[in-house]
DNA sequence: AGATCAAATTTTAAGCTTGAAATAATTTTT
DNA sequence: AAAAATTATTTCAAGCTTAAAATTTGATCT
């Protein structure tokens, strides 16, 4: 009963899945610190803001719990959140009334605008150990690997 | 006022890790929903048996916490639901009371074996476009990042 | 020994997250 | 037009997760 030489495929798939997850989690930590220290707010906050300014045009909640991959209860419950702190706002569709757009407000805008260019400044510090050849490498087999999408 | 040709490195390393982000949710929701409706458990739980699974001799609470990068309540609180179940058993250690020792049952072990080869084979089915140079790029690449661990 | 400091774990409060059920509004079928 | 099916969102209960405070035990210092 000899072992294999090298893992087979499988198992090679399975370890680089959990050091994928290792490393998104470290750098999830890293970054929910850096948010919670420096700006007193949260990774899933900085999330929705993040897209809510991508899409300034408008985005619905279901859009918006589709594009953060999150169930849709989530959203509703982070955009509460938002919402009573003043930096979100919720307005019903004229078109349909079962559809809700929501968007930042000038006080939400204003501070997802520094914390963006903070947040850019440190995910920079996390990944600086990542050269270019690496990043580009990394980037292309991340794009391959999104197109299954079979979630 | 001309848009740079290309993203900055600050930029393409922001992009990258929304990217990583994006695949890794992605899979961890589509394990999620597998480990729910094929084996009635969740991945947090997936996560601690694994740990005790790996470390049969035995780790105590913090180990385990570290290993898996959540905070020591969390590991707390899925713990003492798997001891509910039956799954998992805590023995206190003789050398120093302070210390927890945490290890798998007999119940537990059986499960997670069933559980592990099933398990495999979905991350397998999940990363299944990725061929063998892009798996190996892709662990060396991650091998490096995790280098750094400022978490 | 007694006091102080450090370490391991648990508890607590608040927020995050999910899946399922409930509401409400629109669209499709008959 | 009424009924049935679909769509968008919220509510709910349960579990997950964190950070900070509290508890308990051990180690160190005087």
């Amino acid at each position: 009963m000899n072992a294999p030489i090298i893992d087979s495929l499988s198992k090679r798939r399975l370890k680089m899945w959990i050091r994928l997850l290792g490393v998104t989690r470290a750098a999830e930590n890293h970054l929910r610190q850096f948010l919670r220290t420096k700006h007193d707010t949260t990774l899933p906050r900085f999330d929705v803001m993040a897209a809510l300014f991508r899409r300034r045009d408008g985005v619905t909640m279901s859009e918006l719990s589709r594009m953060l991959l999150v169930s849709n209860g989530n959203a509703t419950a982070v955009v509460d959140r938002l919402e009573r702190n003043g930096l979100a706002r919720r307005t019903i569709s004229r078109t349909d009334r079962r559809t809700i757009y929501v968007a930042l407000t000038a006080k939400g805008l204003k501070q997802f605008e520094t914390l963006a260019a903070d947040h850019e400044r440190e995910v920079n510090s996390v990944f600086d150990q990542l050269n270019e050849t690496e990043l580009e490498t990394v980037t292309l087999v991340l794009k391959n690997m999104g197109k299954g999408d079979r979630a």
